[in-house]
RNA sequence: GCGCCCGUGGCGCAAUUGGAUAGCGCAUCGGUCUUCGGAACCGAGGGUUGCAGGUUCGAAUCCUGCCGGGCGUACCA
């Protein structure tokens, strides 16, 4: 059950008469902060005192004397301002606990009112490896999947693979030009990689050709801007020189970001000019950028030579990437990407043209936005669609296929305009009743605080992240397993495996724990700590509680069968219990934000109040027969309900470590 | 220029969306080992929540103005 609903139902009944609101109301009982109020309080006495003009007090005690909760609450105490504090009855969390662990969800009841989500998660290139801004999506949207799901909610995960974009233009044009056949037959998918880094360099080292004098001339320019302000003298009015400081300050610090932007720019035309057989090849493709897209226009245009060629390309691209999706244990109902929307956006573009939602300007097809300065484009000068378009094909083939009350995009917060433009637009295409929720997120920063590469200034590769975590992993555990006082007893075959679930877990971990709106800094050290909040930490107390009952000989499922009861004398054990049965309100506040921090955080809790239980309460040499099955009970409820929990994350559990 | 997001002990992050004395982990210092896994536990120090106003019983949270940072900004995704 869920305790935190429970006592807004019956505080809903007491407020009949009172308030106007009473589901406004309602939403201020909420769990306390400090153990001294009790478990719970209610907020709502002041606000509401106030708005019927009564001494708060005089109200909390009426609004007490009309709630009925003796059947699990002590009598609720009013206190400071108005304060209504609850303290439920040891006898009845024992009570609960016990109904708990006769229950295979723990005591959860799935959502009264199930709904339809679409999770739209990952979805990278097929044409690049993935990369490190790629664990974020996967992981975050994983999670949210499986939670909704164990919720009783259906949902859809469904990857938006990118399949059809300027990438496989780019990849055609080097495969028709630069292919090293030997290589492309032995490792097709790094050959590709490779032809799609060299042809985008070359690209780039063109359109850098170009913008190169005019990022020059806005440099000086910029200068000549700085050093005029510089040059000022000050007015002697207060206001009137602040604003030229100001002024000064920003022209400086548009004049450095040139500055640098122009320096990187020159440094990576000077390494294709240094390289002698790049730079041949850059004279030998002056036209490259163009051609791309008119590989991709061919593409797109059914012709059979680049339509033959993307359908080989395609399988070992999606082969690598499910690779590295089985080593997360991320897994998709449907992966449909750009290309199998490809032949309904021109219906989009005419419908939205025909019903005057979008409108064409300046040869483009647009959704002008109240509010927005610029419109979402639909359609390019040249006839080609945008991802615009296909997202909202997309979105009208989800609603045809799965109507689904809720879709959401799990995707990095740079696109938050794109959404927000994207939205509207199909708010007024007449989807006003679905869902549409940007999950967005930050970047994940290195220890500089800049996005993440490597040494080089490459981005990181995921399969190589997860190899580094792996690898780290290890090591912990080994060292681990080696110092234990009878001696090493892992295997070096199970060290391995072990070491797979905890470089990945804390991979994940440390991701999830996060709020996912602020940016990420990674680091394996604070990722594989063997304390503090991380994977690791939850994954030994989960080892831990295993090992009591493998050193005790006891049998979990025999235990609950027994009919022992569950009994909270000490406070810590309390506390546990009570940490314990608030798992369905925190996976209802993970679900609620979209934030899967908030079930992180609650595993934390769950692990510390073990931690202190395991130290201050014997388990196997507890006073009596009755005091040790109930502690055993309270340890088969914890691992459970660590296990549960790390697994809503996609994190795997092992009986040692 | 405009728009969105952010600023919390030395570092990395929380704070149930306006609730009681702002929490946690690293790091620092000090305790607890003949006891179920010490990869643990208990405790201490460390803060004017960027600055200045305002709103009210109450503000890290809401409003205004500054300061500092990130991102985005019509035909890439």
């Amino acid at each position: 059950m869920n305790i935190l609903a429970e006592l807004q139902n019956r505080f809903r009944a007491s407020l009949a008469g009172i308030g106007d609101d009473p589901t406004e109301l309602v939403a201020m009982v909420r769990p306390s902060q400090d153990p001294k109020f009790g478990d719970y309080q209610a907020n709502f006495a002041m606000p509401l005192g106030k708005r019927l003009g009564r001494p708060p007090r005089d109200v909390a005690a009426e609004i007490v004397a009309k709630l009925s909760v003796d059947d699990f609450c002590d009598p609720p105490q009013v206190e400071g301002p108005g304060f209504i504090n609850l303290r439920l009855k040891t006898s009845w969390l024992a009570a609960a606990v016990e109904r708990a662990l006769a229950s295979d969800r723990l005591g959860i009841e799935p959502a009264a009112v199930p709904r339809t989500y679409v999770v739209d998660y990952s979805a990278p290139n097929v044409a690049k490896p993935m990369h490190v801004g790629h664990i974020r999506s996967t992981v975050i949207g994983d999670s949210l999947k499986r939670t909704l799901r164990f919720l009783g909610h259906r949902v859809i995960a469904d990857n938006h693979i990118g399949d059809w974009g300027t990438q496989f233009g780019m990849i055609i044009y080097g495969y028709k030009h630069f292919l090293d056949r030997a290589a492309y037959q032995s490792k097709a998918v790094e050959e590709l990689g490779r032809l799609y880094r060299l042809v985008n360099r070359l690209v780039g080292y063109h359109e850098g050709q170009e913008t190169l004098p005019k990022l020059r001339e806005q440099l000086s320019a910029q200068r000549a801007e700085v050093a005029k302000a510089a040059k000022t003298p000050p007015l002697g009015d207060k206001g009137a020189d602040k604003n030229a400081a100001k002024a000064l300050r920003r022209a400086e610090s548009i004049s450095k970001e040139l500055a640098s932007s122009l320096a990187a720019l020159e440094t990576s035309l000077a390494e294709v000019d240094r390289d002698p057989a790049l730079s041949a090849l850059a004279r030998r493709h002056p036209e490259i950028a163009r051609a791309v897209l008119a590989e991709t226009a061919k593409l797109h245009q059914g012709d059979p030579e680049n339509l033959r060629l993307w359908r080989e390309f395609l399988p070992p691209c999606l082969a690598d990437i499910e690779r590295i999706y089985l080593r997360l244990g991320v897994t998709f109902d449907y992966t449909l990407g750009e290309s199998f929307y490809h032949d309904r956006l021109e219906s989009v573009v005419d419908d939205l043209l025909r019903s005057g939602i979008a409108r064409v300007s300046d040869g483009a097809a647009c959704v002008f936005l109240a509010g927005q300065t610029t419109p979402l484009i639909i359609r390019k000068q040249d006839g080609a669609f945008l991802y615009g378009t296909t997202d909202l094909a997309t979105i009208e083939y989800r609603v045809q296929t799965w109507s689904p009350d809720a879709i959401l995009y799990v995707v990095d917060h740079r696109q938050s305009l794109h959404f927000e433009q994207l939205f509207a637009a199909a708010r007024a295409w007449g989807y006003k009743d679905l869902e549409l929720q940007h999950i967005s997120f930050g970047t994940v920063l290195g220890d500089d605080g800049r996005p993440f590469k490597t040494r080089s200034g490459d981005t990181v590769g995921l399969g190589g992240l997860l190899d580094e975590a792996v690898r780290r992993a290890h090591q912990v555990v080994s060292q681990g397993d080696d110092a234990k006082p009878g001696g090493a007893e892992i295997s070096p075959e199970r060290r391995q495996q072990i070491a797979e679930v905890v470089g990945i877990g804390a991979l994940k971990y440390a991701d999830l724990a996060q709020n996912r709106t602020s940016d990420y800094m990674f680091s394996y050290d604070r990722m594989l700590a063997m304390n503090g909040n991380t994977a690791t930490y939850m994954q030994y107390a989960y080892a831990r509680v295993l090992s009591i009952f493998s050193k005790g000989e006891v049998d979990a499922g025999a235990l609950r069968a027994s009919g022992a009861g569950v009994d909270l004398a000490h406070p810590v054990e309390r506390a546990l219990a009570l940490s314990l049965l608030q798992f369905s309100e925190a996976l209802d506040q993970a679900v609620a934000e979209y934030r899967p921090n908030f079930l992180t955080a609650y595993l934390f809790e769950v692990a510390n109040r073990y931690s202190s239980f395991f130290e201050q309460c014997p388990v196997l040499k507890a006073p009596s027969e009755a005091s040790r099955a109930s502690r055993l009970l309270l340890c088969d409820l914890t691992a459970r309900t660590l296990r549960q929990g790390l697994e809503l994350l996609g994190i795997q559990v092992v009986d040692k470590m």
